[in-house]
DNA sequence: ATAACTTGTGGAACGCGTTCCATGGCAAGA
DNA sequence: TCTTGCCATGGAACGCGTTCCACAAGTTAT
């Protein structure tokens, strides 16, 4: 491998000549600089990016936090990001928790250790005033509205829209509601905001209602579909639960209740499922461009969500 | 930022001894240990990654180059990279292309820079040679598999099962065959094997037959659908895609062919269409195995892929 | 003609850990 | 007692690019 002295001393001039001449800053004559560029095409040069980060203190890199892999949630989010960071100088490294909070403390760590210019957090299984001890290590970014105004965050309006989709079940007087989720209210933003939108909307006229956590794929939406038997109204994490129950159902020559799904995905769309789109892409373009400090000082972007009825 | 100096300086030794502390290398004294303990608590010392990289002249950072970040073809096999590299010290770095070859380049010329100790690629636009070119600065895999020896590769056995899939056609006097793809033959491994195992089953015997191209996503499949009214047999490059076919179809009162998807999608388990099951996650985990050196001088590995009739 | 620039280039320090080599103390074996 | 050998630790170089500062030569303004 050849470095930067290597092409010092077969041109004849120094180290700072050579650097200058590559990065175009500073003084170099024309002819230094055509020599320069001989050498570094003869000794196929490059500048070691390991070098350069350490000089310049930055990796370059923003880190996504998530759970899964294969939580459909994420995919639009990462695009979003992805897309973002694409058009910018920066990388993406996807780092996945299973929701292992060792885990995530990890990476939190290595945000110290500058392996991260910035992390950002599709999804959390530490106490948020964890995350904000961390922020003093470089930019932290959270893709849920937290409850705590102390860490930056670009989310989906979800709350408003929840109390859009129960308006919307309360004027057709609906019973027989069931809210299936993934994880608890005690440990989800997303839980939390439906549950109260459900609450403020249904106030202390509240219709009999299920709830069911440990929902997050169609096998799941499916496996429960046995306790829907007496729903007339369903609400799941994503539409592909909402396939799942629906699928059940079927199988078993049950009556359909009218199902609400989320993420706005193909199955959805496939099967005339109504459902909320979140914007997931516009939340990871924004919340890149925050991580990256290209926000300015803004620390708070709400992305409205949308209620589609089919 | 506390540097291992500071640490040092503080405790009264040199910094090979708060390295050789921190690492358990060499002789450390039990006192002088827990000095060294101390301060790094005291001074909320973390090694830089940055600095360690360059020391150690590796990232520990794997390229994963595909094409988009939503073709359904890509998650299971990231998945499967993601799984094998977080059982290990390696980080994964997602490199979309969008086709584009300079972008592609790109990612090859970080190679050469060190910003990453491998790459994998999912798909590649550039000409095998020049991949080839590039394996001198760190080991290239390929999850298709590629016509040229030069090149390591981790591949789903696609040209058998393609070969049983049209044995199992031509057992059944199929006629008005339609092969959807994405990219054309003279771009992609998976169009050339199918059409080669095509070629090989029915040789001269060769049934009418479709061949359409640019077809990905479900909102593709639909679109051709109409192109598709007198076909009776239908292989579609991912479930999505015959699940749009028959969705256009189903719109306008117009018999359904059989169909055949591939990647074994939820799309294609809810609706009931046949399917290829290529175990990509098996493939990812192989490819990053064989990426960081870890299948040992082995540079060919097939994973067997799986027809799943329904 | 002299001060004040501008241009071109080199030297050395810096960012931060790792590692090879050397040195010194001390105990066990010959 | 002399030689090995283990233990403990420091010094310095290394990995590689960047950047500040200084210096020299040539140019322009006063």
């Amino acid at each position: 491998m050849a470095t930067i002295r290597d092409i010092a001393t077969r041109t004849g001039v120094s180290t700072s000549t050579v650097s200058r001449a590559l990065n175009g800053s500073g003084y170099v004559a024309p002819a230094t600089k055509q020599k320069i560029m001989a050498a570094v095409h003869d000794l196929d040069y490059v500048p070691s990016a390991l070098a350069q980060d350490l000089s310049s203190g930055s990796a370059h890199n923003i880190g996504v936090v998530l759970p899964h892999m294969d939580h459909p949630y994420q995919t639009q989010l990462i695009k979003g990001i992805m897309t973002a960071a694409f058009a910018s100088k920066y990388r993406v490294t996807l780092l996945p928790t299973a929701y292992d909070d060792e885990t995530e403390v990890g990476y939190l760590e290595q945000l110290h250790r500058n392996q991260f210019d910035g992390l950002i957090f599709t999804s959390h299984g530490l106490p948020l005033s964890t995350l904000a001890h961390y922020q003093q290590y470089g930019p932290i970014v959270m893709c849920e509205h937290p409850e705590t105004t102390d860490l930056a965050a670009v989310y989906s309006q979800r709350e408003s829209t929840y109390r859009e989709v129960f308006h919307w079940l309360k004027a057709q007087h609906a019973d027989h509601l069931a809210l299936l989720s993934y994880r608890p209210e005690s440990r989800s933003a997303t839980t939390q905001a439906t549950m109260k939108a459900y609450r403020s909307v249904f106030n202390d006229a509240k219709p009999t209602t299920q709830f069911l956590t440990a929902v997050m794929t169609y096998e799941d939406g499916y496996r429960v579909g046995s306790q829907l038997t007496s729903a007339k109204y369903v609400l799941t994490d994503g539409d592909d639960v909402a396939a799942g129950v629906r699928q059940y159902l079927l199988d078993h020559h049950l009556p359909v209740p009218l199902l609400i799904g989320q993420e706005n995905q193909l199955t959805g769309r496939l099967l005339g499922i109504s459902t909320i789109d979140h914007h997931f892409e516009t939340v990871g373009h924004e919340a890149f461009l925050m991580a990256t400090g290209k926000l300015g000082k803004q620390r708070r972007v709400g992305i409205p969500s949308e209620f589609i009825i089919r």
